[in-house]
DNA sequence: CAATTGGCATACGATGCGTATGTGAATAGG
DNA sequence: CCTATTCACATACGCATCGTATGCCAATTG
């Protein structure tokens, strides 16, 4: 009987990030006792130094952990648009409202970056940029996007302007109509990467 | 003589926010020890805490400084450019510039946020997007932008972006050469925003 | 079956925070 | 000019949280 051993170390390396998920996603990192959540897993501080070292290598796991489930979204769009320009575009809305969750905004776009730094740095949690990326290089190899920018850098602009879209949505008076709006506006920049005339044309 | 007392509180205000913005630009908010700084300006918490309610209250009181002086430096900026078009531009890459800082990107990008939540609602904390937004509103009137979008919404989807293309200048092993790259993708993004034909009739 | 690993808990010291309280100097009123 | 009061700021205390050092028990290994 290996298995139970193994099992177990995963199932409280799950809960703990679990808990800390729940916890710095609602309250905030700051603000999260390790005393309190651990506890609310049934475990004290000592499996998670054990675990993860320390407490911000536990938000490293919940980051990669959160950042994989966005990448299987993303990817799951795939090939239900028309043209491979309108897939792109449509892989940006679904970020933006992957994006109005405030477990996202709160662990991806503001604890995390505070406590970690730069996100562009982070190992292990730039799945979906890598996915956007790789679209941008296609679509410029089929020269329906402008030749002169590089991909990876629009990607990064791009998800700027993106994260900056979900707050603004998400922190309205009316999500439905600003939402609208704020899509609207977002992609009529998109507009600037593709070449005059001929968009739908591949 | 009504003078040195009011003079006197308001060098110690100024010497708290400065002692902090220090601490906070440097450590970052959440290692900066209230002790320590206020002690670098020959202070106690005591007066930290009289004058700005606690820690947060400081934050806020460091953001508006900040942002006032990004608000001046982006206005002294204006009418060098031959469009206004072109205006908005340079405004655009003074921004990125002015993001190119340490203490601005810590500050203002990562502890700001986290602390204080989203940007956006900042009180006293906004010159920087309401010039841009004005900008965007003159241009849009005249003809050159797009009638469709909200200025105030693209002048923060920019700013997303312009934050990301500071942090990856910044971050990058040869600054001087990824910037080019970055300004160069970013204002192929802007173009997104202008009618088609004829941006620089106006 | 004995030895050892290691997953996790407990205990301790240190640090930083918020509040309550103290103090001395500057102002205002008579 | 003298007294009372305000208020800017310091000091002191208790509490929460963190990191480390240590201990224990179950599971694996040979």
């Amino acid at each position: 009987m290996h298995r139970p051993r193994k099992e177990m170390i995963a199932e409280t390396r799950a809960k703990l990030i679990t808990a800390a998920r729940n916890a710095f996603g609602t309250i905030g990192y700051a603000e999260a006792s390790m005393d309190d959540f651990t506890a609310s897993a049934g475990l004290t501080r000592g499996a998670l130094y054990h675990h993860f070292g320390d407490k911000k290598g536990l938000l490293q796991a919940v980051i990669a952990e959160i950042d994989g489930e966005m990448a299987v979204r993303i990817n799951e769009i795939a090939s239900k648009a028309p043209t491979r320009w309108q897939h792109f575009v449509d892989e940006c809305t679904t970020y933006i409202e992957m994006a109005l969750e405030p477990e996202i905004q709160r662990i991806m776009f503001r604890d995390g970056p505070a406590v970690l730094g730069d996100p562009a740095q982070w190992p292990n949690a730039n799945a979906c940029v890598g996915s956007m990326t790789d679209h941008l290089t296609s679509l410029q190899q089929e020269g329906v996007v402008v030749p002169g920018v590089d991909p990876e850098t629009a990607a990064r602009l791009i998800n700027g302007a993106s994260s900056q879209a979900a707050q603004r949505i998400a922190n309205s008076n009316d999500p439905e109509a600003t939402s609208k709006t704020v899509v609207a506006a977002f992609k009529q920049l998109l507009e600037g990467l593709l070449k005059k005339q001929g968009p739908q044309s591949v």
